[in-house]
DNA sequence: TGGGATACTCACCTTTTGGTAAGGGGGAAT
DNA sequence: ATTCCCCCTTACCAAAAGGTGAGTATCCCA
């Protein structure tokens, strides 16, 4: 019982797809694997500055379980894990998108601090 | 200097949309206020079962902060306060209506509970 | 006279979330 | 010989989010 219930009953559909994408950093990771496919690990990591490793495993595990992100291990002799979207994860993705353009519309309207992180890779 | 900080700086506008959204009941409140226009607090509270007075007051004020809702108050002799969406909480909403579909689906396709409050009022 | 409605605020507590630091096991590079 | 890299896990802490229950001032209705 020390997992968490996850998908308690939702009162909407804004409710279900939030549970599934709250999280400090499931965002990011949602984006990263959208502009690159497929990363490793590390890769994630240095993509995403300020992630400790315990919660991007966290993070990742969560979002394995809820069938947004394929996780394929390669048994060699420096462990490789490769982690992609599943096709849950990639309509997700695009269900997310008009919340992006709002959220790009909100920080220019507010003239909020953005970081700059690999903007052109993203669309 | 005992507010939230709010709007830190944001990594993508997924970032940004989803700091104003996350909160128990703010995807809820934002439904609400959509399908009815305009409404009271009390009437909010009684749509929303299980929210406490607290967390409705504390969810509406920042929602009102970051620009999403309209708070109007009229001195009358019992208090009545109407809330309603602004121009960016009514967008805000329309940005989500694609997350909303995708977590409806999700609900379907898991076969998770879903609390039936009202369906009907909502498209 | 007493109770309920109205829209909150305040003090306190629990739960959840996120962060920090350390370790692990083996191979490759310096 | 030492260090680094890889992909985590575990234990422990701090901060944030959320919940509970009380109090407030006024009026209306029975």
């Amino acid at each position: 019982m020390a997992k968490a219930p996850r998908s308690g009953p939702y009162i909407c559909g804004i409710d279900a797809a939030l549970d599934v994408v709250s999280g400090k950093w499931k965002g990011l990771i949602l984006w990263e694997l959208h502009a690159h496919g497929v990363r490793r690990f590390a890769e994630l990591r240095r993509g995403m500055p300020g992630v400790s490793e315990k919660m991007l495993t966290q993070h990742l595990r969560e979002m394995e379980e809820d069938g947004l992100v394929r996780r394929e291990v390669y048994a060699e002799v420096p462990p490789r894990v490769e982690y992609s979207l599943t096709e849950h994860g990639i309509t997700l993705n695009r269900a997310l998108g008009p919340l992006g353009d709002w959220g790009a519309e909100r920080v220019r309207r507010e003239g909020f601090d953005s970081v700059a992180v690999a903007e052109a890779a993203h669309r």
